[in-house]
DNA sequence: GTAGGGTTAG
């Protein structure tokens, strides 16, 4: 009946055919026992004849009739033949009677080809009878002990059989006991399979080495690459994983022997590699299998173009490109894409555009076709480095060119281009064309609009248009939340902010930590700790976990509210989330004892900061110094101050500057601070408004005027601009002494830049 | 291929 079935050619019976031809070809013809040639050869009438004699039961059997069927002439009695009919029999046991009896009657050794055939069929019978898993491996047993060999099929089926049954050391004793030319790449390709499926990796590369062997009769063929790399593959398989070496070192042997992966599973492994950060690795399969003439379709290099883009290694990527072109592996749209994003991820539009140009070959007929997701990258890339307008060209040129319609991402990039250089009302017009253009907006254009509007100081703007859209349709999500709560917290709008952030948890939007994170920081930073409590609680509940960052946001809020109970039980809860404190922690830490006197625990916690591997940074000296200036002790900040320019190489910024001069104008060191204002010139350090601030006031203090109007010159020319403080000063002190003019000269000086600044931003 | 936050010193 299974031999009818299989002739059925219904897809799946074709493949198993298929799989089955491929065998073949490593098969000594003399054991081989083909399902496949002249079928209806076993359909005859004597066979049919033969297999109703043997379902009779035994003591009825037809001695003479049987003999005459089996034995007549030698043609008769073929191993095909008998297998055939040993097959067709109902059971197991009713085969093996026949067994039996041709063992009776045959001369050995010549007819033990006829016994492993019939003992095939009784193998196949009883792997699908109930109790197989015991029947199997016991009429194995017997065989062994009438020495009987096994044909190829039946130690095929045997070893699938025992490993289905997931009895190990029997399989192992089946295949050790194999005559060595039974063990061929067929038998060899099953005992691995079997061995992946047990989970028993290293025993099957053991045979894998064996297969590999130089001259061995089970050289590996597509099956077994098949096999080993389908197990790589599929990483919830049982069994430990493959080291990496392991899996280049197998496709490297397999290339040596002429088989390789086919395109599918070699851009998975390059891919998996890849995305493992692993690119080295990918980069040596591909190699292998290219270096020994291996095929390797245009989607493998394109794996591992991605994973060297996302590295960055435009060196290897070129490489890469050099051999693709060397071995004639032509480019695809997708190849292009590559190249093209990540050059305009690197800001290198310019040369983007070069290869954009080189996909078409001809004038004005592209080799390959740029596509949609090409113009876009295009045109982001163009945006994101200031040249929208090019972009809009850009735009124009896709309508022009068929099926490349601009769609939402084509305008969310150019909408997000405009918002960037603040020109608000582009966007929006954009924004309106999009809808004449028919061309659906998503979510990510209500943000990027939303984003836009808010760092331009139109917020409530945006809360409207964040309505309107909602209302049309397009939802907004946790980044619309993140962007207005993050807004309304910069303007000190913290009820607002507070109110969305309870109007997303009542939606049913998703949301994520960066949303909770975002709202934390706002209201730790205006002070509102028992609020900044209550959204840490809902993040945990939420199932979210806390990250450094917003601890130290927490621990300086704590701090200025000098709630060190508070700040200390973070640091415990930190300890118990296994966050490692960071130098912004210790930071926060020192300059909160700098300021309130302790200067002793300062100096333990930088202690303690430099045990744990982290290195004092500007600000940590910075925090330091203030505490002494606060403590009325310059002379140890300024200690500090030259110490961390010698021994540590950290240079001091404005703000380490500012401190000092402040500190010296309150203790009326108009000399040293002069002499610090010379001691940034020559460090190239640049003076802010507040340097001059106080500065001036200290100038004002001893009276010297035209050191005020150096510095004042000196100030213009930096393009650094007074603030209302600046002004204050500069105004009382200069009216009184009768030099209006001098301060209008000054204001002067800052009316052409203040102009040009105007021109630039609009 | 497109969107969000980010702490510490003046």
């Amino acid at each position: 009946m299974r031999i009818v079935s299989l002739s059925v050619s219904t897809q799946s019976n074709r493949l198993l055919n298929l799989l089955r031809l491929q065998s073949l070809k490593h098969f000594s013809p003399s054991r081989h026992l083909s399902l496949q040639s002249n079928l209806h050869q076993y359909h005859e009438p004597s066979i049919t004849q033969a297999v109703e004699l043997l379902q009779t039961p035994e003591n009825n059997w037809d001695l003479d009739q049987l003999r005459s069927i089996l034995y007549s002439d030698s043609e008769n009695s073929s191993p095909k033949r008998f297998f055939h009919i040993a097959r067709r029999l109902d059971s197991s046991a009713k085969a093996l009677k026949f067994f039996d009896y041709v063992r009776e009657n045959s001369k050995c050794p010549e007819d033990l080809p006829l016994l492993s055939s019939v003992f095939q069929a009784v193998l196949e019978l009883a792997s699908r009878e109930p109790s197989w898993e015991k029947k199997v491996f016991q009429l194995y047993i017997s065989s062994q002990e009438q020495n009987v060999p096994l044909t190829i099929n039946a130690a095929t089926l045997l070893l699938g059989c025992l490993g289905r049954a997931g009895m190990k050391e029997e399989l192992l004793i089946v295949f050790k006991a194999l005559d060595p030319d039974c063990k061929n790449t067929h038998v060899c390709n099953r005992l691995v399979t079997v061995l992946f499926n047990l989970g028993d990796v290293g025993e099957a590369l053991h045979v894998l080495d064996e297969m590999l062997e130089p001259n061995s009769i089970s050289s590996p063929n597509d099956t077994t690459v098949d096999v080993v790399f389908s197990k790589i593959l599929r990483r919830d398989r049982p069994g430990r994983r493959f080291k990496d070496e392991e899996i280049v070192g197998l496709v490297s042997k397999f290339s040596e022997q002429g088989v390789f992966p086919d395109t599918f599973k070699l851009t998975q492994l390059i891919t998996n590699f890849c995305r493992d950060g692993k690119i080295n690795r990918a980069w040596d399969v591909l190699e292998n299998v290219i270096k020994s003439g291996g095929y390797v379709a245009v989607a493998s290099c394109n794996a591992l173009l991605t994973g060297l883009g996302r590295s960055n290694d435009f060196k290897k990527m070129n490489q890469l490109m050099a051999i693709m072109n060397d071995k004639d592996i032509k480019p695809d749209v997708i190849t292009y894409a590559i190249l093209i994003n990540r050059l305009c991820k690197s800001w290198r539009v310019d040369e983007a555009m070069e290869v954009f140009d080189k996909m078409s070959g001809e004038v004005g007929k592209y080799t390959v076709e740029p596509d949609v997701v090409i113009y876009n990258s295009l045109i982001d890339g163009l945006c994101k480095v200031g040249r929208q307008e090019e972009g809009l060209k850009l735009m124009e040129q896709m309508r022009s060119q068929n099926f490349c319609a601009p769609n939402t991402v084509t305008y969310n990039c150019l909408i997000d281009g405009f918002n960037k250089v603040g020109e608000i009302e582009r966007s929006l017009e954009l924004f309106d064309q999009m809808k004449k253009d028919a061309v659906p907006p998503s979510v990510i254009t209500l943000n990027t609009l939303v984003d836009g509007m808010c760092r331009h100081g139109r917020i409530n703007s945006a809360f409207q248009l964040f309505n309107e859209m909602q209302k049309d349709g397009v939802k907004g999500n946790a980044v619309t939340y993140t962007t207005l709560i993050t807004a309304y917290c910069g303007v000190n709008n913290i009820n607002k902010a507070m109110e969305l952030f309870d109007q997303m948890l009542s939606s049913r939007c998703s949301t994520d930590a960066i949303v909770y994170y975002s709202l934390i920081n706002g209201l730790s930073l205006a002070g509102r700790m028992d609020d900044a409590s209550m959204v840490v609680s809902k993040l945990k509940e939420a199932g979210f976990g806390m990250d450094v960052v917003s601890y130290n946001v927490l621990i300086s809020g704590f701090c200025k509210k000098n709630k060190l109970e508070k700040a200390h039980e973070m640091l415990k809860e930190m300890e118990e989330v296994n966050i490692k404190p960071d130098t912004v922690t210790y930071n926060t830490l020192i300059s909160h004892f700098s300021k309130t006197g302790s200067l002793g625990i300062a100096h333990k916690l930088l202690k303690k900061m430099l045990k744990e591997g982290l290195l004092p940074t500007v600000v940590t000296y910075g925090t330091l110094i203030h505490g002494y200036c606060l403590n009325d002790n310059i002379e140890e900040a300024m200690n500090i101050f030259r110490s961390m320019t010698s021994a540590l190489e950290v240079p001091p910024n404005t703000v380490i500057y500012n401190i000092l001069i402040d500190s010296l104008y309150k203790r009326n060191e108009v000399e040293k601070l002069l002499s610090l204002m010379n001691d940034m010139q020559i460090k190239g350090v640049k003076p802010n408004t507040t340097t001059y601030n106080a500065l001036f006031k200290c100038l004002r203090e001893n009276n010297l005027l035209n050191k005020a109007f150096e510095f004042m010159d000196q100030m213009v020319e930096q393009a650094c601009n007074p603030d209302y403080i600046t002004m204050e000063v500069l105004t009382e002190w200069l009216s009184a002494v009768g030099q209006v003019d001098k301060l209008r000269k000054f204001l002067q000086g800052y009316e052409v830049s203040v102009q040009e600044k105007e021109k630039y931003s609009e």
